[in-house]
DNA sequence: TTCCAATTGTAAACTAACCGACATTTCTGT
DNA sequence: ACAGAAATGTCGGTTAGTTTACAATTGGAA
């Protein structure tokens, strides 16, 4: 790949604009570049050498597993979102993997050391990741929250109104959203079991709040929900 | 207060480690320093101006209410630990405060302003911090999965097994732990009701494996857990 | 020492959500 | 076009945990 098209991959994410061209470029020199397909894993946690990703193109989901094998859905991301060791500490014990949700996705990555290096280097952009970090971490706290006090309806409620926010193409108060998620995948999302799940949705459907099918979800009025 | 004591009240903080004496001197001009008793209430998501909190001495619970009033323990600090907008972004939207658990807390804080100043200086501190940052998440995230695929009993004796060896005095495989946890408390921990909770550490304790009062906590023999 | 408030103990009714089981629909690859 | 797989729909039985309600105990302040 042209180190040119490398240097605007990494360009055009908000956390890299304080860098100057040439520093963008000593993190291209090692940088990863790949295309994955629907349904593909990438495996982070345990590969060879601790890398960062960033996802390009496409969604992708973030599952953990845990010793009796129980699958959490951690978090969905979307063009432009970070992962893999984001805490900068390489840690044997998470079992964390990627899958693919969408047809294409373009993910490129680079070393966690190296990223380490342009950190130190460069104390803004090591602000600017700090504050990205914890912004994060709120984001867990918040779902963590959610699942202590609310219950599975009201935990649907709210995600499909961030996700409507966050994806959805917007016309007044009605949201159309590029459904690539299973219902098994949104059961995973809101902690409950597909089949309450399903239930759930296909209630919103006769309320007529929202439309559901396998391709989108558009939901005729949001202030509604 | 003496220069010399606030300068050893950061000094002893792993975070520190890696500052001068200067830079630890140039944070300190603008410390704050306070003491309080159990059951004082900290709030520092809507002080004045936001501050990043050290609790130097004591045990606190950081503690977060919705809009329905629901509470949720975030967390419980000890010694050493740092608390506030940790993110290093002022928000207005979480409503967290922190109540003193121990009988005398020590307590000093430094404006989120010159910490981020004395951050962006020093870029190894930087990546320390963000590397603390992310080592936060982690535990949360792992709160997280807990809450999702383990049950009550096991969400307390996971609890109650990180707290002993955290916090409690050894002696090879048993455990004394000082209780200054109200059964609500380690409750709203594990996220269950109060009467679940006595439930469960009475039943532990009927199997001989805690010694359970007010005061403290006895684990005979951890590996039995 | 006494009283009050906080904490702990206990029990029964109730319920949200899980789980297993199976039918139906839709998609995908050949 | 067809087969098999994946996803969705639906239904009770089961259960972990909540909720309400009240009693008993403990600790601290006056």
């Amino acid at each position: 790949m042209y180190d040119e098209l490398k240097y605007w991959y990494l360009r055009d994410h908000k956390l890299f604009w304080t860098l100057s061209m040439s520093q963008i470029k000593q993190l291209c020199i090692i940088t990863g570049f790949k295309k994955a397909n629907k349904g593909d894993i990438i495996y982070f946690s345990s590969s060879d050498l601790p890398r960062i990703f960033l996802l390009k193109k496409g969604n992708i989901k973030i599952v953990s597993i845990d010793e009796e094998g129980n699958e959490t859905i951690k978090e969905i991301l979307q063009k432009g979102d970070l992962f893999g060791e984001l805490s900068l500490e390489a840690d044997e014990t998470v079992n964390e993997y990627a899958k693919v949700l969408t047809e294409e996705v373009s993910i490129c990555s680079f070393l966690m050391s190296d990223f380490e290096d342009l950190l130190v280097r460069n104390p803004t952009l090591a602000l600017s990741y700090t504050k990205f970090v914890g912004l994060k971490m709120k984001r867990f706290k918040n779902n963590y929250s959610n699942l202590v006090s609310k219950d599975a309806k009201t935990r649907l409620l709210t995600f499909l109104k961030d996700w409507a926010e966050k994806e959805g193409i917007q016309e007044g108060k009605k949201y159309t959203i590029n459904n690539y998620l299973t219902q098994t995948d949104i059961a995973q999302i809101i902690c409950t079991s597909r089949q309450t799940a399903t239930l759930l949705l296909n209630e919103l459907e006769e309320k007529n709040l929202i439309y559901y099918n396998r391709k989108e979800i558009i939901i005729d009025d949001i202030s509604k929900l």
